[in-house]
DNA sequence: CATGAATGAGCGTTCATTCAT
DNA sequence: AATGAATGAACGCTCATTCAT
């Protein structure tokens, strides 16, 4: 049972351009980037654009996805190499470095953490991301790195409205101030 | 000798219910809600709001200014308190719970804090915080509370960043993760 | 029976003061200009302007009628040098000239001279220039230098279209064209 | 290779329809009439008329290309029919009694006219009409009938603000005022 | 009477969405 | 299925006019 469509081989051609346009136009120049302008990055007309994704909402919903799926490639990676010495807590850090150089993306970025509070429907990508990043968590925990009460919701509290920067020294400022709170070093919690 | 025009009684009162119906509307349903709006839930006319703001950016601007106002007001009696045997680091925390409480005024919070980057204009509300907060920085690192290497500027990444929530358990939860960063304890550093 | 009211000091200066104001500023920046600024132009509140002229339309109307009490004048005089051995067509070139001239009040005169088609109100200053053109086109018809066919309505025609540029050297011209046409030198008519 | 875009068959019928419906909307009502108004009449919606003229000031300078491109052609063929015989001066008396005719294009004319004296963009309709003028000028004086010193620069002042009228008669009656003027017959001038 | 703040219809323009080609 | 022209509600803003002070 393919989910509904197998989509012919040019409409998904279609579809990526689209989706890779959207996602270029938004962190360029912000949420409000008109269809059109996002049509004409991709090359296509605006009507092929509506076929694709009938609303706007649509649309910025499906680049949110495919950077959700993007980000659970990197965190089911980090997973894995735990299996091979990795320190959970580094992986951790190194995630949340990702994140924020990827949300150089910027305004696009915010409105998809916001969705990390959103409905995670079974099997979507967001699933993904949760149960991975539950994982770290928990090893890390395990090691004695992570501080035991800290959970998945601190990590979308954190990440709501991460610092949209693209300055790279920013970022790394801002993980020096915040990762000391997720950890039993920084925050010798009740448990210590 | 009033600041250029000592506004009439009624005039005056209007521009509050300006800012205030700003303020609200803009909470409520972000900063892209209608000037007719915001005249609406003022109990005006459009022209109203127009005479006393000539531009959109001009009463979004003066909303932050407004809430700048009240954060100065709120920090200058935190460093009022010093002098009494307040300490600090307290000071500080209570000033970013305030902050993050007040920020129930969501996303035009997020403009404001976005322009604590911006130019702080001589004697302006934006003047007053920065001066304030920076003697508390000081201050708490007088006390060896507030870890050395502590700028205004991390308060900026860090507000910027902050979770618009109105929940206040959320609050505590984000300034439990955060203080660490800032402190001597959390974050053993270069000096310690 | 004066003619409704008399009219307070004071008042009398405000509607000369607003005239002139409206007169300048049409001049300068056309028929579209605000009422606020005629109204700072004239150094009085909107309300006062409102007072004297209860809409727009009456003001520009006021200025019209103004600028035909001066036209007026000057005809009369031009009358009055007939008596004195002045030649007819002489004076009507110098009033077209001076017209013209006067025109630099540009687009408000066009309005006015489109006004002379309008109602001639008895003893409005309409009245006064009608009769005094009238006295000098006679007066030329009988010298034999006006062409026998011209009337009343052909200057209206003409200056209906004068040009409203503040070039003298254009308005010569323009005379230069258009003389001819009014005298039997130029145009060998019927009688002739 | 058409210039640019060979336009969509029913797209070139509204901007027809658009043309037409502006050029009488504006000469009925003046320069002023709301966008909205041009496209009831026109009979589609705003953001057609914005589709094919970006800004109303697009719009306006389109319906006088097109005024100025009929003229051009009725020129053209005057041109043309000198070379049959025809008589300058008397196609130059067609061509003013023409266009004080299509002046009943009334407001729009004069902004046409204006244009006349503004920059003859290379192959413009407007280098057009000043090209075919300037041969009949051209010939009219060498027939002995136009005066020797007459010049476009004339026609510029006296059509630039022709009288608009929409009668026959009074268009019939300012061409005998200022025809006068452009012939040797009127003006014996310097070179008679 | 003068003042100037308030009114609100109207304007030019944009843009998500629909639909004829 | 793709195209891009058409739609029309909505927006920010202006300005002649009214009316409380």
């Amino acid at each position: 049972m393919a989910s509904a469509r197998p989509l012919r081989a040019d409409a998904a051609r279609n579809r990526k351009k689209i989706l890779d346009a959207a996602r270029e136009q938004i962190a360029a120049h912000g949420p409000d980037v008109g269809m059109d302008e996002i049509a004409a990055a991709a090359g296509v007309a605006v009507g092929t654009l509506y076929r694709h994704f009938p609303a706007k909402t649509d649309l910025v919903e499906a680049v949110v996805a495919d950077w959700l799926d993007r980000l659970a490639d990197g965190l089911e990676s980090a997973v894995a190499r735990l299996a091979t010495g990795s320190r959970a807590l580094e992986e951790i850090a190194a995630f949340l470095r990702h994140f924020l150089g990827t949300a150089a993306n910027d305004m696009a970025v915010k409105a998809a953490a916001r969705a990390l509070g959103a409905d995670p429907e079974p099997d979507g990508p967001l699933q993904r991301v949760t149960t991975a990043l539950n994982t770290l968590i928990r090893t890390g925990q395990d090691d004695g790195d992570v501080h035991p009460d800290v959970t998945l919701a601190d990590f979308h509290l954190l990440l709501d409205a991460a610092p949209a920067h693209r300055d790279t020294r920013d970022n790394d400022r801002w993980l020096t101030l915040v990762l000391p709170g997720l950890t039993t070093n920084g925050r010798p919690g009740p448990t210590a």
